[in-house]
DNA sequence: TAGATTGTTAATCGATTAACAATC
DNA sequence: TAGATTGTTAATCGATTAACAATC
């Protein structure tokens, strides 16, 4: 599968429409969906569903719609999603130990989750050898072995800010092909590593621009 | 201050030069920074930096750039950071907890952090009226009679996704203005509420689009 | 067949970048 | 003054929306 160069714009969208798709799989009945029903469940315009779609085949039927199933597996295979990937996390303090249950809790009700967490780091000697969620801690000299070992290809890093790029570093000269970063720094990385960042402060703050506070006068 | 209506991907990378300010607040020496470099720091072309300014007055000199102190409290006073904003969080699960663990450690850290979490939520008989981290939890039936007392402008949603939206209509109607939205589901919000998601799942399945598994031929 | 809805092209809208006169 | 850099306008680029022929 190789699409040149498709927008992420279009690709931060296909997750969702995936969603409601699984969504809709659950609901028994309908077999197929228009482009006008999926844009209502996503939160986008009809004609904007259909292009995004059409960047990577023809999946609809003219005046019938898409149908549910097929679609749904389809948007797997294009996000590879279609078989397992390999996801480490380092940082085990409490945002890692929250994002791995949420991540255990995800893989056990939905088995066709497909991202599989199967490592973990820190750098404290006490968490090291212990296991969180029957998943085991590792120190940060073993990042190298482990990605290969475990054919790790997307890391969470929930360490602090300071140690992020260090880290960060460490995962891409073993090899790492995508970060999702919850540290507080912009990343640096070849273009050969995505990166995702997810900023919780940044978000609150952008929050309070729009949380004017009633004037006391 | 009203700006009528001022694009939200201006309004997004407005903390993120504030960031870039707080840094160099902290190394000493230079008082003021250019366009240019404010926008390698960030992230962000030159000119986007000064346009992106230039939508809330005038801050900087010819010749010279920005004064670093004094743009950086504009910018807090654009961002309403520059009094404190009361937060609440529901849904004291694991992801709850670490952020309002978090939370607390950056508010120790940065005396102007201003975004003060005062008060937790949970449906759970046995973690309502404990604290954690110092801050006391409620139950849901206190929604209204909190965000009253304690003046909370922003709620962080981390309940599952079946409640989310149950629980954000009871902080909509208590009068909440901004919601911060953990949970795997679009919330239906009057446009009086401004409503900003993190969605971990989401993101990941967007990374995996990025990571292609070597073919195994 | 008649009605509905796709895939796609053209039009619109919005955001970023380039350029430069003003000026510190 | 000469050099640097702002604030702003015009040009470009990219993303979304509208429209419609093709067709199920």
């Amino acid at each position: 599968m190789r699409w040149n160069k498709i927008s992420d714009a279009v690709i931060r969208r296909l997750p969702l429409y995936l969603r409601v798709l699984d969504e809709l799989a659950e609901e028994s009945g309908t077999e197929s969906i228009s482009s006008q029903e999926l844009g209502v469940r996503a939160g986008v315009g009809p004609a904007l569903v259909r292009k995004d779609l059409a960047w990577f085949g023809e999946f609809g039927k003219q005046g019938v719609g898409y149908e549910i199933a097929y679609l749904r597996d389809e948007l797997r295979k294009i996000l590879n999603l279609d078989s397992k990937l390999s996801v480490g996390l380092v940082g085990v303090g409490s945002l890692g130990v929250a994002l791995t249950r949420y991540h255990q809790k995800r893989s056990a009700e939905d088995a066709s989750f497909n991202l599989e967490l199967t490592a973990l780091f820190d750098s404290d000697p006490a968490k090291i050898g212990t296991r969180v969620e029957g998943i085991p801690v590792y120190g940060l000299e073993d990042i190298l072995s482990q990605v290969k070992e475990k054919g790790l290809n997307i890391v969470i890093i929930t360490v602090p800010a300071q140690e992020a790029q260090d880290v960060a570093n460490r995962f891409i000269q073993a090899g790492i092909q995508g970060i999702l970063n919850f540290a507080p720094v912009k990343l640096k990385a070849p273009d050969t590593v995505h990166v995702v960042n997810t900023d919780v402060s940044l978000e609150l703050q952008r929050l309070a621009y729009y949380v004017p506070k009633a004037k006391t006068n």
